[in-house]
DNA sequence: CGTTGATTGCGTACGGCGTACGCATCTGGT
DNA sequence: ACCAGATGCGTACGCCGTACGCAATCAACG
């Protein structure tokens, strides 16, 4: 009677991936259930499952979203600024989507995007001159110092100043003077705090040079 | 009657988490739950709340025990080589505990080894002649690299030749032809697999040779 | 020795989770 | 008008973390 009228195909494997990314990014990550989401739909809990095989199957759909924001870079350019492109875009939408770090590495069934945008970063490498090898030597590198940094950086202990303050007194105030260096770095950086971009920047062109050189070598 | 003569005090914050972390590496981190934990410590699941607050806490333990396990390089000594050394011993250690991988970064409250590691770290890089917000930089890089390379080592899809080859199917086989250059890192890594040893000493020594570059310029 | 107060272990229970299973309802093709 | 397949959903099971409070034990003291 009262669902009778609403339309059948409300629902579709989209509609409840775009939800659960926006979901995601309002609540955090563990408030995505598949109880809260039907929700959110309006709709019931088992009924998200005729569109979505398990819950596995929803992480891959949202992990593709997240590639879907990345820059391809384009195979054949100038492959230093296509992969800072790359990179800064990569790290811009996993800023956007910090649930999704643990995830993207992690997917059985990549989505299509994540086809699109690994065959084309592969694509740029192996044109700019790497040999398969070294390739995916430098895939790697690039990737791992993305993903790791993005780890560090959306989940940093201290994000608000009195969380940075109550975080240097329990590490730091007692035992401080046995750990100088250290105290040093709660101090400071609680002082002044990050920058993110100019601390990417860093590592991202210290890499990009050293494939550089390692490419005419 | 039947507890009666056990002994009070078998049940110790150590003990406790010596046991989870046997836990999550037989059974993998999912395994360990307070329930699952009690069990194996032939004791009932609140039991354990004399000794941990609550599961962060008992997560912080077992953070603990993996930085336990990590190379504290020597403050003033050769640093290149002393972080060599570190970042190999922090991926060996990350590689026997995947489980941790999210979570080193994460903590709210660090235990002792914790700050013992980074004082060490810091302090090599500061000795080593960079001044604070370059050996932040550096420390940075080098951990975003490790752990993001541990990352995607600990949890990429195809362990197995056959799950290789599933995934090569459903991944490529449709539209190989559209994605070459993945289709190529399909074919060619489940053709002769990872050396990973390699390929994290090919990053880490990329960027130790950048650092030093940086120095001295 | 007896008493007492603190420490430690645990039984029960609550509200969440993912999802197997099967029925109810709607829709499009004949 | 009918039926077959697609779609939505109600119920139920076995997990999870943990709040709460009682029971058993041990340490200290008179």
């Amino acid at each position: 009677m009262n669902r009778a009228n609403r339309s059948r195909t409300n629902l579709s494997r989209k509609r409840i991936v775009r939800k659960a990314v926006a979901l995601a990014a309002k609540g955090g990550f563990d408030s995505v259930s598949m109880r809260s989401l039907a929700d959110k739909l309006s709709t019931a809990p088992m009924s998200l499952y005729r569109h979505v095989a398990n819950k596995e199957d929803l992480l891959d759909g949202m992990v593709d979203v997240v590639f879907s924001e990345m820059y391809p870079p384009a195979i054949g350019g100038d492959w230093k600024s296509e992969l800072r492109k790359r990179g800064t875009s990569a790290r811009a939408a996993l800023q956007r989507h910090p649930w999704a770090i643990g995830l993207m590495e992690t997917r059985m069934h990549p989505g299509p995007a994540s086809a699109v945008h690994h065959n084309a970063t592969m694509g740029c490498l192996r044109e700019a001159g790497f040999d398969f090898r070294d390739a995916v030597h430098a895939y790697n590198l690039l990737d791992s110092y993305t993903y790791g940094f993005a780890l560090g950086e959306n989940t940093i202990p201290f994000e608000t100043p009195e969380e940075s303050a109550e975080m240097a007194k329990t590490t730091v105030a007692d035992r401080g003077a046995d750990y100088p260096y250290l105290a040093e770095v709660v101090v400071e950086l609680g002082k002044r705090g990050y920058d993110y971009n100019e601390e990417f920047k860093f590592g991202l062109e210290l890499i990009l040079d050293g494939l550089e050189q390692f490419l005419h070598s």
